[in-house]
DNA sequence: ATTGCAACTGAGAATTAGTCTCAATTTTAA
DNA sequence: TTAAAATTGAGACTAATTCTCAGTTGCAAT
């Protein structure tokens, strides 16, 4: 359970095991997809958890390094996770026209990049892996744009 | 010759080919390895190149979208770019002890990439795949912790 | 149970990266 | 040559994240 590994790991690096911490990791697991920190710090503030801001920032780290959660969709201006454990890892395709998000995953993709690791005797640890383009129904939508490659870089929409 | 890509890439978006774009172009070309907005600024400056924070920050958007740079490295706060016209599009492995980069492609893994795409009705445009992990040399420096996963997420050394 | 101390906390100040505003200037198509 | 539309630079502004520090708290050893 994901409680007992963060507790392991904390201590691990001489750190505690914090209400904050607790409550902070109890959150992030109640959700089903992606998240970002401020999202993340208003719902608690809507239930009446109490936690600041700072101890947000401080607590995502630590749950990304101990890999329990996963950064997805470095394509705005803040950073977005989702809760992994027991979930296991995937990958992202976004549309750049209406910001929808299609998770992925590939046995073979997930393999291919081990050999390219152990080629380069490089220890993989984890990999973000993000296609951008456009969905089954932008590309209906505007056919001529999407060949010419002219929409915007940064879609609009983001969350979901 | 990237120029005359960036000119007809504008005047297919009714902008304008200026000074201004041209020797951020220039520069952008002139650079072997990543490089981001504010190094660019800086370095732009030491050589008495007259361009404004402004006009970076508006025109790395579109040397991105006309496919002549593309975004690599979003993991710091900040964004990185690289050219890749004439250079081909690559993938990276990035050593969360050293900041050590590893340019890697592969056919198979983009072929791969557009089969999963097709599979999802999916139009790719671009993509960024990092692995994240530890180089031949590191894994040498320090093989307990390694297995431990206690590093650093973010490691400290990140351009070259 | 008490203690000691390093780790942690919240509040808000500070910093960083990037965006916006607007008056003056430049590009480009006619 | 002209004029509209796009662009520019300077600096104000914003959003996201980090830092500071004085007061707590967790926890390992008494
Ligand atoms: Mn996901
Ligand atoms: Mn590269
Ligand atoms: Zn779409
Ligand atoms: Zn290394």
């Amino acid at each position: 359970m994901e409680k007992q590994v963060f507790k392991e790991f904390l201590k691990k690096k001489g750190l505690k095991f914090t209400k904050e911490r607790a409550v902070i990791l109890k959150e992030v697991f109640s959700y089903h997809g992606h998240f970002d920190p401020d999202e993340l710090l208003t719902k608690m503030r809507k239930k009446g958890l109490r936690v600041s801001k700072a101890s947000i920032y401080r607590t995502l780290p630590l749950l990304l390094e101990s890999g329990l959660i996963e950064e997805v969709e470095k394509i705005d201006k803040h950073a977005h996770y989702e809760h992994t454990f027991g979930h296991g890892h995937h990958d992202h395709m976004i549309c750049m026209k209406c910001g929808k998000v299609i998770e992925l995953f590939s046995d073979a993709l997930e393999g291919l990049q081990e050999e390219l690791c152990k080629k380069e005797n490089f220890k993989g640890i984890r990999h973000v892996l993000e296609i951008r383009g456009y969905c089954k129904k932008c590309i209906g939508d505007r056919k001529i744009d999407i060949e010419g490659r002219h929409d915007r870089v940064h879609p609009t929409i983001f969350h979901r």
